[in-house]
DNA sequence: CTGGGTTAAACCCAG
DNA sequence: CTGGGTTAAACCCAG
């Protein structure tokens, strides 16, 4: 092997060294570890006219108030080393090629990153290494450079500086490649480990995935053709991706539908104007929530995170449609809102909320629902009942009535008619715990199933979800008021429960909603569900609940109350 | 003066040459005029680079049928002459410097056209002028081989070829300089005439005015706030330009109002979502049609063509809101519609429609509105009397009377109960004139004002519209239907006249709307106002109409129509 | 070939 | 200086 050149010099001597084997032989043989990746997509390849240093490269690992930078580990070696670090190619190939772009900072030159190494070899760290990238007139030029200064760690040549195979070369993606070499018994550093590659480096400024960056109207009438604006990434050409509207999960959806579109329609190519396909199931409620997405045609896992949207009944349009998001949201939750702020000053029961979310406002007590119109006065949370309320729930209750004259037309609405009896006067504090541990709930009764568990941890966000057996629990939906309610899944309780109301952004693990979690439900007992942590207190109860109570006496209360696990059992046959 | 090379040769020989006096001092002096300039935005400046001919300039009178070309003349002059064509700055500057961009094409060498011309100097074109540009690297390089082939019209030298004022050298813009020269008595091309340049020329791919591509929604509650996102050319930084709403005419609005939004706001420099604003006027009708356009803050000229936009009161939001153009389109019209359609076959007594734009059906029989419902058989283009449309009409006036009981609330609302009573029998048959005829209604009648005239003529796009004063003509607008109506203002006729209904549509000339009609007719009488010729026929019978007409008796039928010239009369008190 | 949109290369603004 | 958006320069697709 060429030992290659380390300085800057233009007499470069010609040393043949000893390659190790790939894998080390025996304990003692030295390999070098990357202890710390690269950051895939943190930094911007700069063009070398840009005059300026590019920034470093920082580790995979580097927080905002941590930074890292890559790292390597050299096993079995004590003393100094030399470290070479250079750009190779970054496709599959097992022998990555010496890549064009260079590495630039204080200990880079000619492109590549020469570090003696004394002491440490634990942990030799690069904090200076910036990504110069070559435009495509001096590719070769760079190319050649490398050639001199011999730096082509897997020996494979440089063949691909020439034409037909320069423009294969991807420029914007790289590896690091790290060449570490010992002393031999000279002192001269010409024994050479066998060389490592990090993980692809992508440039950051390179094409991105698809991406909705906001979108116009968020709501429709169910039979679609209206228009929608989309402000997105950079999008391809028309025929090469589809903007899909779908129910239930992503990948088994239980309806799916197709904005249409022409390039036409794309303007700039960062923005669509579609036409909004027609919702072709049976509208049930007065607002039925779906997602969509972007994603290719040709590869359906190339696509943007999901987005919800409404289609709203016709009839119901003048009462639902707001085509602004503050106001949406006003309307889906007023009642709850001005709940809230009345209630704001008794909330100081040592139960600070200023860092819970809004949610959990409509999910404590229940008044929109006629489930809790008349819960009592030892309810958890009691002390925020507000009288008030009890009158809406008693409208809302008539209109309830009137749609269940219509339970012939629509199979699928199920009602709460039934007052809630708390089962238990004090439910015991929870407190949730974190990142993976297995909390059961105390078995009191042998009524209550064993396998009845949760799991606190944080989904892909960070955020602290709730992981539940969706086999565990009933759920029901109200189709006239859209809610949901979650009861355990034991069948001689389920008539004496206060069920917990789901709201739609309760679901924040995986962007489930509550469709999926239904569908999953009803398609696979055993799938993982995801709530927010903040209903853990709401379980926890309710698994009190179930262990205290008594076991219900059957045809009394529970006549009134059904639980469907499914939506649309009706259609399934 | 320095002779210019023509050649591409190495040795150049240099000849003291007379210059011409700017202006012919007498008849015989020749001087060049340009008869044909060059289209000011017809072509892509191309970079070298690109390795392909640059599109030719074409000239400014050039359509798709027929391609001209930049031409001079040369007059006072017989013989051969050499003409040289190069570009030179386009400031105001008087004595424009030479360019670094260069001319390209077959007659074209280093950067410059050489032309010898031995006849026909009433006509030199140039039908293969293209324009290369330089890239900033190697503008200096373009400017030194100008120097050297001693190209430099009006003698300003090359110190704009150095660094500071290289700078300041526009570059996406060029005026093309004729440089004439004629043989003297040796028969060498030494005699110059003074050179002339052309009018500017822009790159046609440089940045472009602003302008609005499409937008959602179209409609929105008087109350405003909602969102709004326009898909536009590339746009400014947020603080300098402003999304402004109006009402009336652009200059003079009788309301406007300023969409809200950040940068942030600010898509990929394409797209703007702003919030738009409320409607701070009352809203007299259901549906009000404002404009809306893009401007620079800092200079109101700088604009976009403006669009229409809707606000609707809250309480018709249902009633009123299409969020798809095609469908809004489809309502407002629907009626006219199936009317069209349904005469198709019967129209065809001598009058082809195929070129007449839609708009017209919406005028020639006012089915619509309550007036024509019951409008006599002998009507002009009678044969396309549906009776099916006395149904619909008639509904609407069941409508129009509960609105009437309403009159105390909305004071502006004006029907016209009265039947349609005919007042000639065959209208004659009038053919419109061609840009800027004067055209005087015949005096049949001393009752008919000399005054009241009108002129065809075309607008800024080529259309041809009828000029006519405001003040001579009186505005009636049903506020329940929104329907507007013109009649003469000759105050003694005004009840017995089927008035001409006005379709949005109508108002090409200027962009002018209904609204800004109305607006323009209270505020000043004298003002103008463009119709589309097409309403030309209808104005033409209105008026003799007027002629033939007997004086109305007072109090007998008209006592029920009362003309208003001004919207919002209640208001101005 | 052309017109004209898109990417890659330079440039430059704002924090 | 930096990150990162924008323009100018190249490139390249579709008719």
């Amino acid at each position: 092997m060429i030992y290659p050149a380390l300085k800057n010099s233009s007499k470069s001597i010609r040393i043949e060294i000893t390659i190790m084997p790939a894998v080390p032989p025996s304990q003692k043989a030295p390999y070098v570890e990357i202890i710390e990746q690269p950051s895939s997509k943190s930094t911007r390849f700069r063009y070398e006219c840009e005059g300026r240093f590019a920034g470093s490269i920082l580790g995979k690992n580097a927080t905002n108030e941590q930074k890292t930078f890559p790292a390597i580990k050299v096993h079995n070696h004590n003393g100094a080393c030399v470290v070479v670090v250079s750009l190779v190619t970054a496709d599959d190939d097992p022998k990555p090629k010496p890549h064009p772009h260079t590495l630039v900072g204080p200990e880079c030159r000619q492109g590549v990153c020469t570090k003696k190494v004394k002491q440490n070899l634990d942990n030799i760290q690069f904090p200076n290494l910036g990504i110069q990238c070559k435009k495509k007139a001096e590719l070769k030029e760079a190319l050649t450079l490398r050639q001199q200064i011999r730096v082509d760690p897997f020996r494979t040549g440089f063949d691909h500086m020439e034409k037909p195979q320069l423009n294969n070369i991807n420029l914007m993606m790289v590896k690091l490649c790290f060449q570490v070499f010992l002393p031999d018994e000279s002192g001269k550093y010409q024994k050479a480990v066998t060389p490592v590659c990090s993980e692809p480096i992508v440039d950051k400024k390179s094409a991105g995935e698809l991406a909705i960056h906001s979108f116009l109207p968020e709501t429709c009438v169910s039979t679609g053709k209206e228009e929608m604006v989309l402000l997105t990434g950079k999008l391809p050409k028309a025929d090469e991706f589809e903007v899909r509207f779908f129910e239930g999960l992503p990948d088994k959806p239980v309806w799916e539908a197709f904005g249409s579109f022409t390039q036409k329609d794309i303007h700039q190519s960062v923005a669509v104007t579609l036409k909004i396909p027609e919702y072709t199931r049976p509208m049930n409620r007065h607002k039925q929530q779906v997602m969509f997405e972007l994603r290719k045609r040709n590869n359906h896992e190339e696509k943007s995170s999901s987005r919800k949207f409404y289609y709203i009944s016709p009839e119901s349009k003048s009462k639902y449609s707001r085509p602004n998001k503050r106001e949406n949201d006003d309307q889906m939750y007023g009642q709850d809102k001005r709940f809230k702020s009345e209630m704001g000053h008794g909330n100081g029961a040592g139960v600070d909320d200023s860092h819970t979310p809004a949610v959990l406002d409509h999910i404590s007590i229940d008044t929109n629902s006629s489930v809790g119109s008349a819960f009592g006065s030892n309810s958890y949370r009691q002390d925020m009942y507000n009288p008030q309320q009890q009158q809406m729930s008693q409208q809302q209750q008539m209109s309830q009535q009137q749609q269940m004259s219509q339970q012939q037309q629509a199979p699928m609405y199920q009602s709460f008619q039934q007052p809630y009896q708390p089962q238990l006067q004090s439910a015991p504090q929870y407190h949730p715990q974190h990142v993976q541990h297995q909390q059961e709930a105390q078995r009191h009764s042998n009524s209550m199933p064993p396998q009845m568990s949760y799991q606190t941890m944080r989904d892909g966000k960070g955020q602290e979800v709730i992981k539940m057996n969706a086999g565990d629990w009933n759920f029901t939906r109200n189709d006239e008021t859209g809610q949901v309610f979650m009861t355990p899944g034991v069948s001689n309780y389920s008539g004496s429960l206060k069920p917990i109301e789901l709201v739609e952004d309760a679901f924040i693990g995986h962007e489930m909603t509550i469709d999926e979690i239904l569908e999953a439900a009803k398609n696979n007992p055993s799938s993982e569900i995801y709530v927010p942590s903040n209903l853990s207190e709401h379980i926890n109860t309710l698994l009190n609940n179930v262990l205290e109570a008594e076991p219900m006496q059957p045809g009394i209360e529970g006549g009134e109350m059904q639980v469907i696990n499914t939506i649309n059992s009706s259609q399934a046959g």
